[in-house]
DNA sequence: TAATTGTATTATTTGTAATAGTACAATTAT
DNA sequence: ATAATTGTACTATTACAAATAATACAATTA
């Protein structure tokens, strides 16, 4: 697991890992059960403050993506189905209000939608 | 023209207000020449510190968008056909880059694209 | 026993946005 | 003529959140 972060983007260091290890849950390369790095190790890798990484994973805990048992370490929670669910629909929410930002502007759905099809 | 801030948004407030006046020039609503509120009175009705609006104004005038003239105001540019241009190429390409997260979580384009189409 | 784990706490630093406070010159309105 | 308004410019300060720094403790593991 490569966790990628870019310094330069507005969004904090902390969402960008909990984000990176949810990409790597719902691409079924983090495996339920499975051992993460601990706080400290990552940090290391990452080349920033453990408290960063700490605060991911407590917000990974409280979403029950991840499990953390004291003194054994952290873990990829047991049912993880649910992860790219929500990363599914946080996209297509995003997506949609973009939308809707385009339909303020004037430009028709069908045809926005039709652009995107052609392009990438 | 209503300016729409949201304070609580990670967007700082000055890309905001650039947001909202590009938009008003997109929809036909600000017109090329028309006068601008001073930054003074601006910052007043938005409750904000006339920095504020100044530095809007700065990036709006290096884009090209408005013109300042000095001790008379500021005023919508002449030509502002690409301001909805560049508006809706923005909007396609954050789009685009969502849709490749999708597609990297294994997500099909014409399946995305469906269900873009029954919501909203 | 030493090393590693998670946990917890407080203080400090950093970076950016936003504010505050002024000042000047030119124009406009009264 | 005068007061008000305009854009412009500059510096200092404040505010806030993110990130860092520095420890410390208890439990487990090697």
């Amino acid at each position: 697991m490569v966790v990628n972060l870019d310094f330069k983007k507005r969004e904090p260091i902390y969402e960008q890992i909990i984000s990176e290890i949810e990409r790597y849950i719902a691409l079924g390369i983090l495996k339920p059960k499975e051992q993460l790095p601990s706080v400290r190790m990552l940090a290391m890798d990452l080349g920033i403050n453990p408290n960063t990484v700490k605060k991911a994973y407590d917000i990974l805990e409280k979403k029950k993506v991840i499990e953390t048992i004291s003194t054994k370490g952290t873990f990829i929670a047991e049912k993880t189905d649910f992860v790219k669910e929500e990363k599914k629909n946080q996209f297509l929410e995003e997506m949609n209000s973009i939308l809707l930002e385009l339909e303020k502007l004037g430009f028709k759905k069908e045809e926005i939608l039709k652009e995107l099809k052609k392009e990438s």
